[in-house]
RNA sequence: GGGCGGUUAGCUCAGUUGGUUAGAGCACAUGCUUGACAUGCAUGAGGCCACUGGUUCGAGUCCAGUACCGCCCACCA
C-alpha cells in the first residue's frame, strides 16, 4: 500500500480542511454500514445511535451540536473498533413549532392561516421546509456527523406517513385509541388542543376575588337576599359556565346547605350545593364554585355528581353565547365586566392578590384554557406497563439511572395521550366519518372504499380535519426509519437500537411515546440504552433563547474556531444528565488543544531521521533499544487507552478528553517530546538507538489520533494522513482500527517520574533565586543507585531541560556534599542536587524557600507521625496502608534531615 | 405539596469501591522570540471541599439534618 504523502501545513487552520475531509468520508462510503469504504466486520452485532431528528423550523443550535457531537463519538468508536454502524439522520416536521414559526413569517406578509386557507398554506410551508432543509443538513455535516446520508429520513414523508396510518389503524382495531369528547388543554393562540406536557405551569400574580352566590329559598323558590354562600375563584368569567358549588363533607359550616340550590348570577341559573372530598375546608370561604367545562378538578367533581357541562368559550378564548350579557367579549374584558358587576350588586365580598400557577402553551406562551372537545385519544395505560417492565427488567437501562425515577413516576401517573390537533401541517388523522356519523379508520394511502359500518361510498365520507401531535410520528421513529411495518432486513438487522441519546427534556415527549409504540408495535423494546444529555446554558447558568439573546450559533463557533474546537468544548463539559455552562473561551481550550496536537506532528515528522525515508511504512520500534524515556512514553500511551476505553465504556466522555488532553499535553509534548528531542539529536546515541526513539513517537502519537479521533475527527484525520502508515492501515484514520491495549511499564514510570520531580525542582530553585533563565549553570546531582542506569541514560536532556553545564552525577549524598558544599540545594525525592551558582553558601533567598520546603515537610511527617502513633490505625487499617504510611514516613523523616542539614551548613 | 440535581481555587469543572500532601483548564503574578507550538514555554500564588451533627483508626467521599441555587412533577379554586 502506498502510503500518500500528505503535506503538512505550517500552522493550523481548521477551515482550511474540514470542509474537505468531510468531502474525503463522503467519497470513500465509509458512514454507511456496508458502504464501500466500510470495514466494518460482518460478524460483529451492528451497532445503531438513534438521533432525535431535529425540528425542521429553521437554524440547530448549541444542544443540537451537543446532540451531533456524542452520537458521532459513538459511531466512530463503534466503527473504529469494527462493528456495522448505523446512524440515521432525519428531520421533524414539527407540526406546531413549524406552524408557529410559519405564522410569524406570513404575518410579515400581512398574511394568516385564514386568508391563505388549507392548501395554500400548506403549499408556503413546503417552501418554507424545502429551504431550512438544505441549511440544517448543511450545519450537521459541517459538525462533522458521520450520519449515513443515504437513508436521510423526514417524518412527513411517505415512510413515515404509512407509518403513522398503520399505527393508529392498529391502535384503533385494539381498542388503545379511541374518539371521546373530554376536557382538553385549548390554546387560544394556536387553536388547538395540546397535550398536558405542552402545558407550562407559570408562577403569577393573580387575584382571588370571593362572591356571593345566594341561595334559593325553598319556600318560595326563589332567590333570597339574606341567605348566601360565598365561593373564592381566580376566573370571575367561569361564573358563567357554574353548575354546581362544593363545599367539604363533613364541614358544620355547609352541613345543612348540601342539598340546596344556589343561584348563578348573570345566567340567573339554579345550581345544586354537593359534597366532595376534593375540597378543601381551609383554602378560600371553604366552598368552591364548580364549572365542569373549564376546570379538571371541577370536570371530576361534576362526573361524580352528575353535573352540567356548560361549555362557556369560544375558540379563540372570548364568550360564547352562553354567557348571557357578554357574548363575544374577550375572556379577561369579560373578567373585568363580571367583576365590575357583581361589584354593583353588592355580591363581591373581596379582592385580593393571589399568587398561582397559570398554565401556558410551550409554543405561543398564550395562557391555556381547559375546555371539552371531541378527541382522538390513545390510552396508554397498557403500553405504558410494558414500557416500566422494559426499564425494570433491565432490558432498556437509562444512563444516567437516576432518571428512572422520574420515569417510573410519569409512567405509572400517566393520562390518555390527547394525539389530535385543529392544525393543518402534519399527519391527518385517517378517520372518516359518513353522514350518519359512523368512524370508519383506514391505513389505505386514498382511505377507504366505503363505510366499514354501513357501506356508504367513499364519496359520502368526510375525512376528520385534525392532524396528529407531532411527537406520534416521532413516537415512530425507530422503526419507521428501518421500513416498519414491512418486515424489512433494515428492521431485523437494526432494531432494536443500541443507544438511544438525547436531552433529558423530551424524556417524556419523545424517550416514552417511542418506548410505548415501539414495544407494542414494533414489538420489541426500540433501543437498549437510554443516555440522556444535559442542558447547554449560558455562562449563567441561564437557558439560552433568542429572546434572551444569549445564543450561541455553532456555525459561528466553527467559523471561528473550527469543528473541533466546538466539539471538544461541548464535549469536555459534558456528563450525563448534567446541564453545562457554555463560555466562548471553551472554544479556545479547543482550539489551542488542536494546535498544540498539529506542532507536536509537525515536530515528529521533521525530527525523523535523516536515514528513514520519508514515504517509509511504519514499523514498531526495536525494542531492545528502548530507554527509560520511550518506556515511559508506550507505557503512559498504555494507560490512555486503558482510561479512554473505560470513558467510553461508561459514557463519561468528558472523562475521554480529560485523559487525553492531560496524556497528550503534558505528558506526550511536555516531556515525551522534550526527553526524545535530545536523543534524537545526539550524535552518540547509536543509530539503531535513534531510530527506536522516533518510532516510538510515531506510534504513540499514531495512538494518540486514533483515541482523538471520535471526538476531534477533522484534525486527527488531517495528521493521520501525514504520518507513516502501516501495512494493514486503511487510506482514512475514520475507518482505522481502534487501538488494542498495551500493557504498563510501572518500573520505567516510576524512573522517569521521579527524573521529572528532580527536573522541577531545580528549575524551580533557580527561579526562585532569580537566575537568569538562559545561563548554563554547574549542576551536582547525588543519584541513588536504583535510578543510576535511568538517570545516565537521560542526562544529556536532564542537562538540556534544567541547563546544566556540566552535569555532574555523584554516587551518594556524602559524596555530594563534599564535592559541592555551596549552591543551590535542591531535595527532591531520593535525589539531591546543587546548581552552582557565583556565590558561596545559601543565599538568603535560598535559605527562605529550603525553610519553607522545611515546614511544609515537617507539618506532613507529623501528620504522619500521628496517624502511625494511633494504635486504631495500626490495628484497623490494610496491611498495605499501614505500610505505605511507614514508607511515606521515613521519606519524609529523610527529607526533613537533609533540609535540615542544608540549613545547618 | 412530592421528587431530583447542585454547592470543591476568582470563573468552569474533575475527584474512581472512604486511605499518603484535594487536581485541571481559564484568569492572575513573574520570567522567557529555548529551531514543533507566543493558539506557546518555565515558575509561582490561590481551597475551613456550603453548614451542623453522626459513623469510622481515618470523611471532599458514607449517613441524618439545615441553608441557598436550579430543575421536574402535582386538581388548592
Amino acid at each position: 500500500m502506498t502510503t500518500e504523502q500528505h503535506e503538512l501545513a505550517k500552522a493550523y487552520r481548521p477551515a482550511d480542511f474540514e470542509a474537505a475531509t468531510y468531502e474525503r468520508w463522503l467519497a470513500a462510503d465509509v458512514f454507511a454500514p456496508d458502504g464501500a469504504g466500510s470495514r466494518a466486520d460482518a460478524s460483529k452485532p451492528p451497532f445503531v445511535v438513534i438521533q432525535p431528528p431535529p425540528n425542521i423550523t429553521g437554524a440547530l443550535h448549541l444542544g443540537h451540536a451537543l446532540t451531533s457531537t456524542i452520537e458521532d463519538v459513538m459511531i466512530r468508536h463503534a466503527r473504529m473498533r469494527g462493528h456495522p454502524t448505523l446512524w440515521l439522520p432525519g428531520l421533524d416536521h414539527a407540526s406546531i413549532a413549524a406552524q408557529y414559526v410559519l405564522d410569524q413569517i406570513i404575518a410579515k406578509e400581512g398574511e394568516s392561516r385564514e386568508s391563505l386557507g388549507r392548501e395554500r398554506y400548506l403549499e408556503r410551508m413546503w417552501q418554507f421546509i424545502n429551504a431550512t432543509r438544505e441549511v440544517m443538513l448543511g450545519q450537521q455535516r459541517r459538525i462533522g456527523a458521520s450520519l449515513d446520508w443515504g437513508r436521510l429520513r423526514f417524518t412527513m414523508d411517505e415512510g413515515s406517513a404509512r407509518a403513522v396510518r398503520v399505527a393508529f389503524t392498529r391502535l384503533y382495531d385494539e381498542g388503545l385509541a379511541y374518539r371521546s369528547e373530554a376536557l382538553i388543554n385549548w390554546c387560544p393562540g394556536c387553536r388547538t388542543s395540546v397535550s398536558d406536557l405542552e402545558v407550562i405551569p407559570t408562577e403569577e400574580s393573580g387575584t382571588l376575588w370571593t362572591i356571593r352566590y345566594h341561595l334559593i329559598d325553598e319556600a318560595t323558590g326563589e332567590s333570597s337576599q339574606t341567605e348566601w354562600i360565598s365561593v373564592a375563584t381566580t376566573r370571575p368569567e367561569t361564573i358563567l359556565g357554574d353548575t354546581a358549588v362544593a363545599v367539604p363533607p363533613d364541614d358544620d359550616r355547609y352541613k345543612a346547605l348540601v342539598g340546596r340550590l344556589a343561584r348563578i348570577p348573570f345566567v340567573e341559573r339554579n345550581v345544586p350545593i354537593v359534597a366532595d372530598d376534593v375540597v378543601d375546608p381551609a383554602f378560600g370561604t371553604g366552598a368552591v364554585k364548580v364549572t365542569p367545562a373549564h376546570d379538571k378538578t371541577d370536570y371530576e367533581i361534576g362526573q361524580r355528581h352528575g353535573l352540567a357541562m356548560i361549555t362557556v368559550l369560544a375558540d379563540d378564548a372570548t364568550i360564547n353565547e352562553q354567557g348571557d350579557g357578554y357574548v363575544g367579549l374577550d375572556r379577561y374584558e369579560a373578567r373585568d365586566r363580571i367583576v365590575r358587576d357583581l361589584d354593583a350588586r353588592g355580591d363581591l365580598e373581596a379582592t385580593k392578590p393571589h399568587p398561582m400557577l397559570i398554565g401556558r402553551c410551550q409554543r405561543s406562551n398564550d395562557v391555556i384554557e381547559p375546555r371539552l372537545k371531541t378527541q382522538w385519544f390513545v390510552r396508554v395505560a397498557p403500553l405504558a406497563a410494558l414500557s416500566l417492565e422494559a426499564t425494570r427488567s433491565g432490558r432498556t437501562t437509562i444512563v444516567p439511572s437516576r432518571f428512572e425515577k422520574v420515569w417510573e413516576h410519569w409512567l405509572t401517573s400517566i393520562h390518555d395521550w390527547n394525539v389530535s390537533r385543529q392544525l393543518w401541517w402534519g399527519h391527518r388523522i385517517p378517520a372518516w366519518y359518513c353522514p350518519d356519523g359512523h368512524v370508519t379508520v383506514s391505513a389505505e394511502a386514498g382511505g377507504p372504499s366505503a363505510c366499514g359500518t354501513c357501506g356508504r361510498p367513499a364519496g359520502e365520507l368526510v375525512q376528520d380535519p385534525d392532524i396528529f401531535d407531532t411527537w406520534f410520528s416521532s413516537g415512530l421513529w425507530p422503526f419507521s426509519t428501518l421500513g416498519w411495518p414491512d418486515e424489512t432486513e433494515d428492521l431485523r438487522r437494526y432494531y432494536p437500537g443500541s443507544v438511544m441519546e438525547t436531552g433529558y427534556d423530551i424524556i417524556f415527549f419523545w424517550v416514552a411515546r417511542m418506548m410505548m409504540l415501539g414495544i407494542h408495535l414494533a414489538e420489541n423494546i426500540p433501543f437498549r440504552t437510554v443516555y440522556l444529555h444535559g442542558l447547554v446554558k449560558d455562562p449563567y447558568g441561564k437557558r439560552m433563547s433568542k429572546t434572551k439573546g444569549n445564543v450561541v450559533d455553532p456555525l459561528h463557533a466553527i467559523d471561528e474556531s473550527g469543528a473541533d474546537a466546538l466539539r471538544f468544548a461541548l464535549v469536555h463539559g459534558t456528563s450525563p444528565g448534567n446541564d453545562q455552562k457554555f463560555r466562548t473561551e471553551k472554544l479556545d481550550d479547543g482550539r489551542n488543544f488542536a494546535n498544540k496536537l498539529w506542532n507536536a506532528t509537525r515536530f515528529v515528522l521533521g525530527a525523523r531521521p535523516s536515514w528513514i525515508p520519508a514515504d517509509a511504512a511504519r514499523v514498531a520500534p526495536d525494542v531492545s533499544h528502548l530507554g527509560p524515556a520511550e518506556r515511559w512514553i508506550r507505557s503512559r500511551t498504555a494507560a490512555a487507552i486503558q482510561a479512554v476505553d473505560k470513558g467510553l465504556a461508561e459514557l463519561q466522555l468528558a472523562e475521554v478528553t480529560r485523559t487525553l488532553y492531560d496524556a497528550i499535553w503534558s505528558e506526550y509534548c511536555d516531556w515525551g517530546l522534550e526527553l526524545a528531542k535530545v536523543r534524537l539529536a545526539d550524535a552518540n546515541v547509536p543509530a539503531a538507538a535513534r531510530e527506536a526513539t522516533w518510532w516510538t513517537l510515531v506510534e504513540s502519537l499514531d495512538t494518540y489520533l486514533r483515541l482523538l479521533h471520535p471526538v476531534m475527527p477533522f484534525v486527527t484525520e488531517e495528521l493521520w494522513a501525514a504520518i507513516p502508515h502501516a501495512a494493514q492501515d486503511p487510506d482514512l484514520l475514520i475507518v482505522a482500527d481502534w487501538p488494542a491495549p498495551g500493557a504498563r511499564d510501572l518500573a520505567a514510570e516510576a524512573d522517569v517520574d521521579a527524573i521529572i520531580e528532580l527536573v522541577r525542582a531545580i528549575r524551580n530553585a533557580r527561579a526562585e533565586a532569580g537566575i537568569v533563565a538562559a545561563s548554563w549553570l554547574p549542576v551536582e546531582v547525588a543519584v541513588p543507585a536504583r535510578f543510576g542506569f535511568a538517570f545516565e541514560a537521560l542526562a544529556p536532556a536532564i542537562a538540556r531541560l534544567t541547563r546544566a553545564r556540566p552535569l555532574t552525577i555523584h554516587a551518594n549524598h556524602a559524596a555530594l556534599q563534599t564535592a559541592a558544599p555551596t549552591g543551590l540545594a535542591v531535595i527532591a525525592g531520593d535525589f539531591e542536587a546543587r546548581v552552582m551558582t557565583a556565590a558561596s553558601g545559601p543565599s538568603d533567598g535560598d535559605r527562605a524557600r529550603l525553610e519553607k520546603e522545611l515546614a511544609e515537610a515537617e507539618g506532613f511527617l507529623a501528620a504522619a507521625r500521628a496517624r502511625l502513633a494511633n494504635e486504631g490505625f495500626t490495628s484497623k487499617a490494610p496491611a498495605a496502608v499501614v505500610e505505605g504510611a511507614r514508607a511515606r514516613e521515613a521519606e519524609l523523616a529523610e527529607t526533613v534531615g537533609r533540609l535540615k542539614a542544608r540549613l545547618a551548613g
